[in-house]
DNA sequence: GTCGCTTGTAATCATCCGATTACCTATTGT
DNA sequence: ACAATAGGTAATCGGATGATTACAAGCGAC
């Protein structure tokens, strides 16, 4: 396999990784086992760990701005919000993506890391003020909402969905529609544990 | 000193470290010496890593959810959303708060953090709707601008303020008032980098 | 065929970190 | 006086982890 393959496959994994665990919490070796590789392979490859984040989250951005441009030229007919808020949602199809662009304006304190989310956060607004025309005001709206979906899924909210009715009127509130196709994209990971009857039982 | 004093101050260094730093980024010696005891007496008084965390968490919800009851209850005259916001706006003075709180919504996948987490931000959530008043939309709403106030914060993007004109549009947008009061409070941790002639030049 | 480059791994190192143990020093009750 | 208890630390241990080194297999050029 070649080079630049692997280097895909070790973001998509770092990616992942990333996003569950955080970037101090992730582990070169759980990304390498991701990605089917080896751990000294996945520092050779980014020269360190941070760097590696760097290159995710880079990704993250790119992408993220590309489903915005694509949304932003989109049909004219359709309000551009919701044009953004279709664009989010497929993008909500990878998890990693936004867990890690969580991830890394939450690290605002890291000396490299902090710089360059905030540029990444910065070059989001513009892109929606520039690009998309929208005012200060519609901008920060939008991503207002944005950051209350990331941290919904960052949370893990959708685990309760059966658990609570008070999260289902949350997430039916945040999610307007779609949120059946989300559900079926973020299974829970704990099985649920409100199915009776020790479901494959503990012990 | 009383027992009950240190352990108040320990959480007290801790909801700034683990704000800074995020639970995987912070460690218990980080702590200590924040409170100026010993690595082992943290982990002797909280008995683990993860357990401090937990009570950080859980005193940063207390904190929150008490400034947000007294909000509540506060002048009838003044419209509920910018009582709550100038509750929010006071939480601001303290970054740890906040951020613990980011940090934990960003650990869903963590066991325990992460049911802890979920736990916490739906008995916000349902502060807001049973004891505010608020229906679910204008819930949703609040705590959207909440999490962008605090992304905000915890990408520390007040340090560029200097820096780059969107960014002083996006924090007059998102604090439309108090900004420099927030500004004061939160003063940029690199020498703001725009300073010019060298200042300590890099290299 | 063999040189040299690319793609990869096993083994190992050095460090950090959470946790444990053992010990120290006041104060307090009797 | 002298246990007993509370408040606190130094020393250390064991595991995890990022990084480094050395090595190996495939393969195209000449």
């Amino acid at each position: 396999m070649s080079s630049d393959e692997r280097r895909e496959l070790v973001l998509d994994a770092a990616t992942t990784v990333f996003g569950e665990a955080g970037y101090h919490g992730a582990s070169t070796d759980a990304v390498a086992r991701a990605a089917g590789v080896s751990q000294p392979y996945v520092v050779r490859m980014f020269g360190t760990k941070q760097q590696l984040f760097l290159d995710v989250l880079g990704r993250a951005l790119d992408q993220l701005m590309e489903a915005f441009r694509a949304a932003i030229a989109g049909d004219q007919e359709v309000p551009l919000p919701r044009r953004l808020g279709l664009a989010y949602f497929e993008l909500t199809g990878n998890r990693g993506i936004l867990l890690c662009l969580m991830h890394a304006f939450s690290l605002g304190a890291e000396p490299v890391i902090g710089p360059a989310a905030r540029c990444g956060f910065m070059d989001v607004y513009r892109l929606l003020r520039d690009e998309g025309g929208m005012s200060a005001d519609e901008a920060s709206a939008f991503l207002a909402g944005g950051m209350l979906s990331n941290v919904i899924l960052g949370v893990r909210m959708l685990d309760d969905y059966d658990e609570d009715p008070a999260v289902r009127e949350l997430l039916v509130t945040v999610f307007p529609e779609k949120l059946e196709i989300i559900r079926a994209t973020h299974p829970p990971r704990q099985p649920a544990a409100g199915s009776r009857a020790g479901a494959s039982g503990s012990r």
